[in-house]
RNA sequence: GCCUCCCUAGCUCAAUCGGUAGAGCAGCUGACUCUUAAUCAGCGGGUUGAAGGUUCGAGUCCUUCGGGGGGCACCA
């Protein structure tokens, strides 16, 4: 046929392929198209096995009527295993699997020599009643089977499946049928996501969707991805947040807005993080941190609620992640930033000459002396105290020594951020110097970010020209001024509450995975090939 | 970007101190109408990620490159 290949091609291909090509030949041979068509009727696999009626068996059985039910079915075929005259097949769907048996005496003749042709991998259709064989497992046996799909690619080992995460990552199509358990993440990320975007909609919080494209990128402190826009001669930004026009729709008179849908940071790879990821964002006009608080420890215990339903537990909040069980059941605790500070390191955060000295020898201030003196502003040898401000010291210490002492079992609330260091955030009014912002930890991930937003245009105005006041030229090229925002708040923002919700790490704490690339479906690898040989 | 570990047949994995690459499954040929990781008999399959180097001899040691895992840095 046309689309042969040449005879240098097919050298170049494996033995396995070029048999599985032969194959199909032989499929097209006997009048079946190895592709198949639109097919009416099909039942899931698990479906199908419910529907398997052993009374009516009994009396086939017994050689009285056949009255079993008949079903179509369709999957990739898992297992095969051909004795000749009858073709044990295994067949597998999103459902789950099924066996069916191809005999040359019950199935139409073309489908039982397709059955002789099927290899594992291929894709099939089977028609036929349902029984339960001698060992009691329930079995379509077909009265017909058409082809509909030939794999040409062998498959992985149908005992260990596909273990290479390599290969799982970039031929997810394969991991995913190979290793059901995958499938079973995904599902449930679907289903976490859902549960989400009822309980927002409940609330009457409207969904929106805010531009990914941005001239400026705001929101958040991250480097962004670059692209141009050919149209209007400019460079545009992949977005870090959607933050700035959320808060815009308030200026605007929606009182409770979300969006759940992608940011892009220019930053590292790790186990927990990819390029693109999944945010829920959320702002209430008159809400604040509390409000934000309560909501997010909703939408978190909802969701460890679906996946303790799922695993056969609904009374059980517990659920596990590697080492340790995360208990969503019981409130969440809550420590303020300052008294975990000081439980942690034995000082408070306040105590500046102590915090300078414990960062120098600690070694938390390398890296300031480092950007210092690529900057050339560096103090020979001298002290960067009055150079760096002493929040960001402050909270290098926090990241690095109290963040680590929390329960990982525990879901913990941490409040009384310092304003310093939350450039978007109203103040106490009870103390200034800190900011009405709380962070939520699970399993020592940072899972959500809570905010009273700042809504004084002249004191957001302030905060800009303080953030952007030491950059160097290249984060300045998108860390602007936005002036529009600033305008937008001169109209009129109402007092908010605002929260983030990272949906991948929660994804990843309720399906017990521990790398982020686990509950995306095609999270960021290298392109292949792409250095010498 | 840095450190570190890994890459052997289609898949999952072996290979002692540097001694001339194996197994199971998959594939091919044959047998088999209740099997289910089917079984039985036979057969083929490798530039050991790539390129250099050391050595009488390299899957194994060294260098560079590519890809991946983990960690650091950056960040959520």
């Amino acid at each position: 046929m046309s689309e042969q290949p040449t005879p240098t091609n097919i050298e170049s291909l494996h033995e396995q392929e070029v048999a599985r090509r032969a194959k199909r030949e032989q499929v097209r041979a006997l009048g079946l198209d190895p592709y198949g068509s639109r097919t009416p009727g099909i039942v899931p696999l698990r479906e199908a096995r419910a529907r398997y009626d052993e009374k009516a068996d009994a009396e086939h059985q017994a050689g009285g009527a056949d009255n079993r039910p008949r079903v179509t079915v369709a999957g990739r075929v898992v297992l095969l295993r051909d004795t000749g005259k009858l073709v044990w097949i295994n067949l597998r769907d999103e459902t789950g699997d099924l066996q069916a048996a191809v005999s040359r005496k019950d199935c139409d003749e073309r489908g039982f020599e397709a059955a002789k042709l099927t290899d594992l991998g291929d894709v099939v259709v089977l028609e036929g009643p349902l029984m339960r064989t001698r060992t009691g497992e329930v079995t379509v046996w077909a009265s017909s089977l058409r082809p509909a799909a030939k794999s040409l690619a062998p498959p992985p080992s149908k005992h260990e499946g596909l273990t290479d995460t390599e290969l799982r990552y970039r031929q997810r199509y394969v991991d995913l049928w190979a290793n059901p358990e995958t499938k079973g993440v995904f599902a449930l990320r679907s289903r976490i996501v859902s549960r989400i975007r009822e309980i927002m909609d409940g609330l009457e919080f409207l969904e929106v969707e805010t531009p990914m494209l941005q001239a400026l990128a705001g929101g958040a402190a991250a480097r962004p991805f670059r692209t141009r826009l050919n149209a209007l001669g400019i460079d545009v930004f992949l977005r870090i947040a959607p933050e700035l026009y959320l808060k815009r729709l308030l200026v605007g008179g929606f009182s409770r807005v979300y969006e759940i849908n992608r940011n892009f940071r220019n930053e590292g790879l790790d186990r927990q993080h990819n390029p693109e990821f999944t945010m829920l964002e959320a702002y209430e006009a008159f809400g604040d941190v509390t409000t934000m608080m309560d909501l997010t420890e909703r939408l978190v215990r909802e969701s460890a609620r679906l996946v303790a339903d799922e695993r056969g537990t609904p009374d059980d909040l517990r659920l596990p992640f590697g080492e340790t069980v995360i208990d969503y059941g019981s409130p969440f605790e809550r420590v303020t930033y300052a008294d975990l500070f000081g439980r942690a390191l034995g000082f408070a955060p306040t105590d500046l000459d102590r915090v300078w000295r414990e960062a120098e020898q600690r070694g938390v201030t390398a890296k300031y002396a480092r950007h210092l003196a690529e900057e050339g502003r560096a103090p020979a040898g001298g002290t960067l105290r009055g150079r760096v401000d002493d929040a960001l010291v402050v909270n290098e210490l926090f990241e690095a020594f109290a963040e680590r002492t929390l329960d990982p079992g525990r879901p913990t609330f941490v409040t009384d951020y310092p304003a310093a260091i939350s450039p978007l955030t109203r103040p106490k009014p009870s103390n200034p110097a800190l900011a009405d912002r709380a962070d939520l930890f699970i399993g020592h991930m940072e899972i959500a970010p809570m905010y009273t937003e700042l809504n004084d245009p002249d004191v957001q105005a302030e905060k800009f020209r303080a953030q952007l006041a030491g950059l160097d030229e290249e984060e300045a090229t998108f860390r602007t001024f936005d002036e529009d925002f600033v305008r937008a708040l001169k109209v009129g923002m109402p007092p908010a509450g605002g929260m983030g919700l990272g949906i991948d790490r929660l994804v990843m704490l309720l399906t017990d995975q521990r790398s982020i690339r686990d509950v995306l479906l095609f999270p960021f690898m290298r392109p292949e090939g792409s250095g010498p040989g």
